[in-house]
DNA sequence: CGAAGGCTTGATTCAGATCAATTCTTGTGG
DNA sequence: CCACAAGAATTGATCTGAATCAAGCCTTCG
């Protein structure tokens, strides 16, 4: 047991959040990062497929996601399941900087999760942004990052094709992971169900199989076990639109911006 | 011309910001209403489909929209156009209270649209909260509303029929015009074309056409010029599963909550 | 080893897209 | 005030991407 959750660590966290540390795609002085890790709370484990959080219910503990996926979903009436956004390793779930938020929607897990209550980091950045402000600034880098995943996601699903939704979604999974130092060169571990990306893509599950089938078919993409190899990378991303946020937020150098955005 | 100006004035924001006001769904005291109204800018027009913005502009100015509609948009390499979320009479666009917000999509005007500039206001809550707490707490209960309303636009598109996305799209817009008093009864004046409703929508505009002939043909809708009637109201909401975002954010009292949502 | 869940594949259906007119509105200039 | 042009809405015909249904086959894990 000890033993399974040593190999989830090593598998999706490995040496992230063991010295000085990444945060949000912010590197952490020794002092903020020690002052982090003093606010971690001890590590809850989670099966797959658990809800963690209702909607309206208040995020008073946001929780960093040490290994595992999660997400936040809606349900229809009849069942149907709409998965809003994906929570991966080094994400925090439910993170605000609001006095009094609230769940605007339903927090799952999807695999085996393991988190860390880290409510205090909030209390902290909430209360005294400008004494924390490498925290202050990786939380609302997260904010950000969080909103610009749900506009790439409303543009996959609404107006692209299935091919383009799975590629799209696979570049920014690759993209995330790549900032916590969970990507080996253009592969890295997708534990999620074809169920679940399906959920997430707006598609069936048989289609998101027959989309991975043309993929690995115009080899774009490998797929072997729960590894997933961008082969052509810049391809992929030109084929579906794919764009890093950060190309938005640090481009204060450029007023002249490409042709294509708007 | 001026003529033109004042009917669009009557038309979608009658009252809402003469006297006192109701600001993002609340009530200002005098104080701050007065404040709030020396803090805007001069009205400025707009032609439809403008662009206003471009994803990675500093969002430094947001607007307030006195009449019109408008939207955050992105577009496809290939000119395929998907609308993020609407922006209504009463709505602010570009409304941040980070410290350097960044546009993350375009934004665009959809009808002739009248705006005032309110980067006064964001100032002043960035810098001093405690002061105008309903001014602050108004705009906090905006950002949530959009993004609750991001993530039911993720549900409709992602995992709807249609014809729910069609009548979920339509109650979201009157509950929104019925908090600035936009409404008559079940009614509204809806100023966008099919084509501005489609690509919200995930739709052709064509079948966005046949969608609402179905419902009306199912007395479920009455549309004539850019007037829509809901009948049934309560009906339609079953139907689509559409819920007000208050009913979650207001919901301190309800620890028991229904067996719907996750 | 066996059961259950997940993956893969084939056959069929269907919701919604696309293409192509036609008609209706609306705003404009004379 | 009227005529007209441009943009919207509407409708029909056809096509197609993705859903659904139904097996069978792998993995994984107890």
């Amino acid at each position: 047991m000890s033993n399974v959750m040593k190999a989830d660590l090593d598998r999706y966290a490995p040496a992230a959040f063991g010295g000085v540390l990444t945060f949000g795609g912010i590197n952490l002085s020794r002092a903020e990062s020690s002052l982090l890790v003093r606010q971690l709370g001890a590590i809850q484990t989670h099966r797959p497929n658990v809800r963690l959080m209702s909607e309206g219910d208040a995020l008073d503990r946001p929780r960093l996601i040490r290994s595992g996926w999660a997400c936040r979903v809606r349900f229809l009436s009849d069942g149907r399941r709409q998965i809003l956004n994906y929570y991966l390793p080094g994400d925090i779930m439910g993170l605000s900087l609001e006095p009094d938020p609230v769940a605007l929607a339903g927090y799952a897990s999807l695999t085996r999760l393991m988190t860390m209550d880290i409510g205090q980091l909030r209390t902290l950045v909430l209360d005294h942004p400008d004494e924390y402000p490498e925290l202050t600034a990786a939380c609302r880098k997260m904010k950000v990052h969080e909103e610009y995943y749900l506009l790439s996601q409303i543009t996959r699903i609404g107006r692209q094709k299935a091919y383009e939704r799975v590629a799209h979604l696979l570049l920014e999974f690759h993209s995330r992971l790549s900032r916590t130092g969970l990507t080996e060169g253009s592969s890295f571990q997708l534990p999620l169900t074809q169920e679940a990306l399906a959920d997430g893509l707006g598609l069936s599950a048989v289609h998101v199989n027959r989309t991975f089938k043309l993929l690995k078919r115009k080899n774009l993409v490998r797929v072997e076990r729960a590894t997933v190899t961008l082969l052509e990378r810049d391809a992929l991303a030109e084929m579906c639109g794919f764009r890093e946020p950060d190309d938005l937020l640090e481009a204060d150098t450029t007023p002249e911006r490409a042709a294509v955005s708007f």
